[in-house]
DNA sequence: GCCGTTTTCGGCCCGACTGTTTTCAGTCG
């Protein structure tokens, strides 16, 4: 559902061209540089009406280079391009051309035939390869500006295959497009979800209903939120659902799906069917696409056929109630949806080493808080309260240090006083145990914000860069780098600083920082801040197979925000992490024991 | 263009909804 639209098309505002004159002048091309530059080719195979096989040749080779988890540079250069899954001989000589010259003659000879802007129209909804096709053979059209005009015009009903409403649908997905929010944060869409559900169980006649698609794969990001029921009367479900007092407008309604955009612009989608096919609806509609593709295969591989209906043998119907019969049929154990990317997963599950996945449960203790003396809103003793009440053994307190003015940064003195007040607190034994940490500022120039005597006085420290994110690569790293050799440093906070929908990733060297934190044995962070989610969950897999310690934080500015863990930990699944993996799953006594060995 | 516990060639996942259609193509998920 929603998360396949990301991967079908190349990300629309993007000028690939702009991209490859950077290449040539030197420029090292990112996985995700080299993945649109697949996305693009496939765009144009499928406007060129090639087999629509070869395009999803393209696309998968894309998608498996963004799920790398490492620079395709450094897996060029050791000659590992064809390991790429979804990588042949012919992708393997076309991305050597690419990383080696920085250029693509297949790809340059194709924007020669078929116009970028043709390749651009592809993201107004309702306008596939065939339309895009026959409007800029037909209307000479090579921009959506231009295919509005024509719209607008009324030229466009005149066109073979076309009518009245066609136009006047395109029209609406060129508005759609303009003002398309983009994708929401999980943790924005998560409670929206949450909400509807609440009211699906309501509906007399529904027996089930869960979230599904990329929400209940827990992806970073949300295109829209998929939802699925379990009632015998769908209709009944669909209508109730467009008449929900969230709904705005209905894209879509028949008795067993419905489509609505929300007051809040967010899309909504809905399956309905009876109880008895809960189990491989519920597979069918969490995805990925290419997991259930992946499936589907092994299914025909035993003569079975499957689809949100259930299996068929011939014309026998083998119908699965419940998830874990989807699997089952198939020989395979039940695979957690955080895994379901087609990144391993059914080989793994087929050989019997699926990773226990660490849970929420698991957590003993938040090692990333801030509290009122920097700039949270919670004074430390509400916070510990709060950590007491979901669970926690310990609280780390890590407010900023001196130099982030803008976040009120304590000073050594300032860090004393605190000290004092975390003992009279602990003395009292209420909520979790306090520790006392910092978030250190990693300057500018690579040095840190406390000498190693004031450091040393911390029982945990999280080292983290808040400015200069746009320096080069080598700079960030080096700062980084430079953070994981000093002993006091217990934690690498978001590692690459980014902010989803707002600010990419720093350049920094994810690969060596890994590889660095797993010699040093200092955790590196995964953020539960729903814009953050860094470290992001390709990399958490990276360094699960690095051997790197993580730490899941909430990086919490008030007690309520310390939920945010939930969010951590599901990204932390989502990279294979198991609990062993993971710092904050050990007791204080364990934790306190590791931060001893480290000085 | 990829890939191999039925294959090195011939497959490659399956269905809902919509609109323009007289039986289906296109898009989407």
């Amino acid at each position: 559902m929603s998360a396949d639209r990301g991967q079908r098309r190349t990300r629309a505002g993007k000028d690939v061209r702009a991209m490859i004159r950077g290449a040539t002048m030197g420029h090292r091309l990112s996985n995700r540089e080299v993945a649109d530059i697949l996305l693009q080719i496939a765009d144009m195979l499928e406007i060129r009406g090639e087999v629509v096989y070869k395009a999803l040749a393209y696309r998968r080779a894309a998608q498996s280079i963004l799920d790398l988890g490492r620079d395709i540079n450094e897996v060029w250069a050791e000659g590992g391009l064809r390991r790429i899954p979804g990588v042949g001989e012919a992708l393997e000589k076309k991305l050597d051309e690419l990383l080696r010259t920085g250029r693509l003659q297949y790809y340059e000879e194709l924007q020669e035939e078929i116009p970028p802007g043709v390749v651009s129209l592809l993201a107004i909804p309702e306008v596939g390869p065939k339309t895009a096709r026959l409007l800029w053979e037909r209307l000479g059209a090579t921009s959506v500006a231009e295919v509005e005009e024509a719209a607008r015009a009324g030229r466009l009903r005149e066109l073979p295959g076309l009518g009245a409403r066609s136009e006047q649908r395109i029209l609406e997905g060129i508005r759609t497009l303009y003002q398309r929010s983009k994708r929401i944060p999980l943790g924005v869409a998560w409670p929206i979800a949450m909400e509807l559900l609440e009211q699906l169980r309501n509906l007399p006649g529904v027996e089930e209903a869960s979230a599904a698609g990329s929400l209940r794969r827990m992806c970073p990001t949300i295109g829209d939120v998929d939802l699925l029921a379990a009632a015998k009367d769908g209709a009944a479900v669909t209508d109730a659902f467009t008449r929900f007092p969230q709904v705005a407008e209905v894209v879509v309604h028949g008795p067993t799906k419905a489509t609505v955009i929300l007051e809040n612009g967010v899309q909504a989608d809905l399956r309905v069917l009876p109880r008895e096919r809960w189990g491989s609806l519920l597979q069918y509609f969490t995805g990925s696409k290419g997991h259930n593709v992946a499936l589907r295969a092994l299914a025909q591989s035993k003569g079975l056929s499957l689809s949100e209906y259930g299996y068929k043998r011939g014309n026998e119907e083998i119908l699965c109630g419940e998830e874990s019969q989807v699997y089952e049929m198939l020989g395979l154990p039940w695979i957690p949806p955080e895994l379901r990317e087609d990144r391993g997963e059914i080989q793994a599950a087929q050989e019997g080493r699926l990773p226990q996945l660490v849970e929420l449960r698991h957590v003993r203790g938040d090692l990333h808080v801030h509290s009122d003396w920097s700039d949270g809103v919670t004074p430390v003793e509400e916070l510990a309260l709060a950590a007491g009440e979901l669970g926690y053994e310990y609280l780390v307190v890590s407010d900023h240090t001196q130099s982030l003015a803008v976040a009120s940064g304590l000073s050594a003195a300032r860090f004393a006083e605190q000290r004092r007040l975390i003992d009279r607190l602990n003395a009292r034994r209420q909520g979790a145990h306090i520790l006392q940490g910092c978030e250190l500022e990693i300057h500018a120039d690579g040095s840190l914000d406390f000498p190693d005597d004031v450091l040393a006085g911390f029982d945990v420290v999280v080292a983290s860069v808040h400015s200069g994110l746009r320096q080069t690569r080598d700079q960030v790293t080096a700062r980084i780098m430079n953070a994981l050799h000093n002993p006091h440093v217990d934690v690498i906070g978001h590692p690459t600083g980014r902010l989803l929908g707002q600010r990419e990733a720093s350049e920094v060297d994810i690969e060596a920082i890994l590889q660095e934190a797993a010699r040093t044995g200092t955790a590196i962070e995964v953020n539960g801040i729903p814009e953050r989610l860094d470290l992001d969950d390709v990399h958490v897999k990276r360094a699960m197979e690095l051997g790197v310690l993580i730490a899941i934080d909430s990086d919490a500015h008030s007690a309520n925000a310390l939920r945010a863990m939930y969010y951590g930990v599901a990204m932390a699944r989502r990279g294979w992490a198991n609990p062993r993996s993971v710092l904050n799953t050990r007791s204080l006594d364990q934790l306190q024991k590791w931060l001893r060995r480290r000085g």
